[in-house]
DNA sequence: AGCACGCCGACT
DNA sequence: GTCGGCGTGCTC
């Protein structure tokens, strides 16, 4: 063969054709990566098809060649460029951009941080089922229906496939998801499949592979942005081998070329680590329901608290839900109790403090848990109303006491606050709200004889320091741990009695349509982990908002009711999961131009858009300055993501004649934060 | 995305 | 006169 099709990791919407030299004649082939020169430049491209003949009008005198073939034996296969397809359909990069992310060291690899939250142990050995365990297990397995092999549609975006077999496990943490997961990993390799397991990125760790290495033996394996590229890249080929076919990871295990999918499997299904942060914005639900639905594979996902997209379609019967009600060590739910904040001095109710009282009495210890840093803690003038704000963003800036620094958590600019108010000089203006720090100082203040360990982003940036922090509490070295997600595998640490969520609604406030869904959830998860082993846990929440339905629902842990609510409320407003939605971000440090370029685009938008959608905005951004760039954004909404999809190429092409080089546009399909 | 080419202002 | 600002367009 002469000439080859490359992609690279540019965003040219293009393929480019080379031709082979003596030296390269022979090795190359579709499926290996080659280094080749493209403009004034050499990049790494994928040989993704072979020609007979140059394409026509372009002059072969003008065709490059391969420099030099990378790998000796490919590295994809048809299977993942059609996968890569796809993906360059659905959320609109090329395909260079597809290929890149889902192979191993195509992109830098981004350095995660890799925690150790996971509570759910994993046994070597497999555990006896309880009846409801093994109920769920029999459905998952049971022999599927032969479908008639479908004939691939050559529209990428709406494939005529067959939709996939999905399975939710539906229930409380320790109600034993994790050993059905296993069991039915089992069962598919027994019958000759692979298995792709994928959890939230922060639970990730050694002890969870290592538990499903000792489970599994030598066909288990990992794959995650925490392991060098040389090592990801030889599980890579031991995985498209065969050698491995039970894959463990986060999001980006959902690419994964695993010989003979059987199933997939989406540990937490709700937690939004699934979703990526940067561009291609892909969902791992999502490419999992077509990867299942493309390869004959079963989806089984599982969670306490499900996404209320995953709620729905168990409701519509798309996904067979399969109930665990019962904890198995037989603990008791802990008492949850919501408190109210107004007229509190400080942070701290009387009922939480008497409780932490209390709890050091009995000898045991109390988790303080924040939603999250920096969003309730900002300079406030009680005076005007004047609030300290970053220059650069728009958002408020967070106090760090040590430092005596105002800082952003979005570009990093930092200043020192001042002692009265720019505004009106009231000498009155100070902090407001709760940062972990301020907590700390009132904590202290408050029980100067127990021992207090904070938590944060800050502390665990050395490595292994947060792991310690944990290990020393364990073993009851101090008495009250304070801070944010992170904190979470201490929940069910035994000697645990009292969870404090300091202030369950920051975030209620947010300009989000998924803010109220993400506080319930996360005031579940925190009282489904805790108190786990011991009948006499507690958990207050405080709130200035106690009859908000998201926090009076997730205090009496009705989840039913909750969906049933936030269902209704979504249909009312026309929000997903009842419709799609696609954004349009535009970006630019330049305000004019950024407000002129979205308005260009709503005007572009309104007549493309089918009957069947409409537009919101054009608006800024909720954060509408991030690092000197100005944000707008518009969404459009639709019942049926292909007309979405449609509509937003014939968008994405007039945009792109005529428009300001000083101006950046994103496109995110299925967006989670619409900050 | 890069990167070069090309076309207008203030410097020796 | 030319150094360099960034706007424009292409990359097999």
């Amino acid at each position: 063969m002469e000439f080859f099709e490359i992609v690279f990791d540019v965003p040219a919407l293009q393929t480019f054709t080379y031709r082979v030299d003596s030296a390269t004649k022979g090795e190359a082939s579709v499926g290996k990566r080659v280094l080749a020169p493209l403009g004034h430049r050499e990049l790494v491209g994928y040989i993704i098809a072979e020609r007979e003949q140059a394409p026509d009008g372009l002059d072969i005198g003008r065709l490059k060649a391969i420099r030099r073939v990378v790998d000796a034996a490919p590295i994809f296969d048809s299977q993942t460029i059609a996968l890569a397809q796809w993906l360059s359909a659905f959320y609109f990069c090329s395909l260079g951009e597809a290929l890149a992310i889902m192979i191993p060291s195509g992109r830098r690899a981004v350095s995660s941080r890799v925690f150790t939250i996971n509570d759910d142990e994993i046994s070597d050995t497999a555990l006896e089922l309880s009846d409801e365990q093994e109920r769920a297990l029999k459905v998952i397995i049971a022999p599927q229906v032969p479908l008639p092999a479908a004939p691939t549609s050559s529209n990428t975006t709406t494939p005529s496939l067959p939709p996939p077999s999905m399975f939710y496990l539906y229930g409380i943490t320790g109600s034993g998801k994790t050993e059905v997961f296993l069991r039915a990993a089992q069962t598919m390799l027994d019958t000759g499949k692979s298995v792709i397991y994928l959890v939230p990125e922060i639970a990730l760790t050694h002890q969870t592979a290592e538990a499903i290495g000792k489970r599994f033996g030598s066909v288990a394996t990992t794959l995650h942005s925490g392991m060098t590229p040389s090592a990801r890249f030889t599980e890579w080929t031991r995985i498209m081998r065969g050698e491995v076919r039970i894959i463990v990871g986060p999001r980006s295990a959902v690419f994964a070329p695993a010989r003979d999918l059987g199933l997939i499997i989406i540990d937490e299904e709700h937690d939004g680590s699934y979703k990526s942060g940067s561009a291609p914005r892909y969902h791992a639900r999502q490419v999992a329901m077509r990867r299942c639905s493309a390869e004959g594979a079963r989806l089984l996902m599982g969670s306490a608290t499900p996404s209320l997209e995953a709620w729905k379609l168990m409701s519509d019967k798309a996904i067979t839900r399969l109930d665990l009600t019962r904890r198995l060590s037989g603990g008791n739910l802990p008492e949850i109790r919501s408190v109210n904040l107004a007229h509190t001095e400080g942070c701290l109710t009387k009922e939480l403090k008497e409780e932490i009282r209390k709890t050091a009495q009995m000898g045991r210890q109390t988790i303080l848990f924040l939603n999250r840093r920096g969003f309730a803690y900002f300079y406030h003038c009680p005076a005007c109303g004047y609030e300290l704000t970053c220059k650069n963003c728009s958002v408020s800036l967070t106090w760090h006491r040590d430092r005596n620094q105002a800082l952003c958590h979005y570009c990093g600019h930092h200043e020192t606050p001042p002692k009265a108010c720019p505004q009106c000089g009231s000498l009155t203006a100070g902090y407001a709200g709760f940062g972990t720090e301020m907590i700390e100082d009132e904590v202290r203040r408050a029980f100067p004889d127990l021992r207090v360990r904070r938590v944060d982003a800050d502390s665990t940036r050395v490595k292994g320091s947060l792991q310690e922090t944990l290990e020393l509490f364990r073993a009851h070295c101090f008495d009250i741990l304070l801070g944010t997600q992170m904190v979470a595998k201490g929940l069910n640490f035994p000697s645990v009695r009292l969870v404090g969520v300091v202030l369950a609604d920051s975030g209620l406030h947010l300009p989000d349509f998924r803010a109220v869904e993400r506080v319930f959830s996360l005031i579940v998860q925190v009282a489904g982990r805790s108190g786990r082993y011991f009948p006499d846990g507690k958990v207050i929440v405080q709130t200035y908002r106690p009859n908000d339905p998201s926090i009076a629902s997730a205090c009496a842990l009705d989840v039913a009711g909750f969906f049933e609510a936030e269902l209704a409320q979504r249909k009312m407003l026309d929000f997903p999961p009842y419709t799609r939605l696609i954004r349009f971000t535009i970006r630019s440090k330049d305000e004019q131009r950024a407000n002129a370029a979205i308005s260009r685009l709503a005007s572009i938008i309104a007549p493309l858009l089918p009957p069947s959608a409409n537009m919101l905005g054009p608006a800024e951004c909720p954060i509408s300055v991030i690092a000197k760039n100005h944000r707008r954004q518009i969404l459009i909404r639709g019942k049926s993501m292909s007309a979405l999809h449609g509509a937003t190429r014939t968008i994405l092409a007039a945009y792109e004649r005529g428009k300001d080089s000083r101006v950046y546009l994103e496109v995110d399909v299925d967006p989670v934060s619409l900050l």
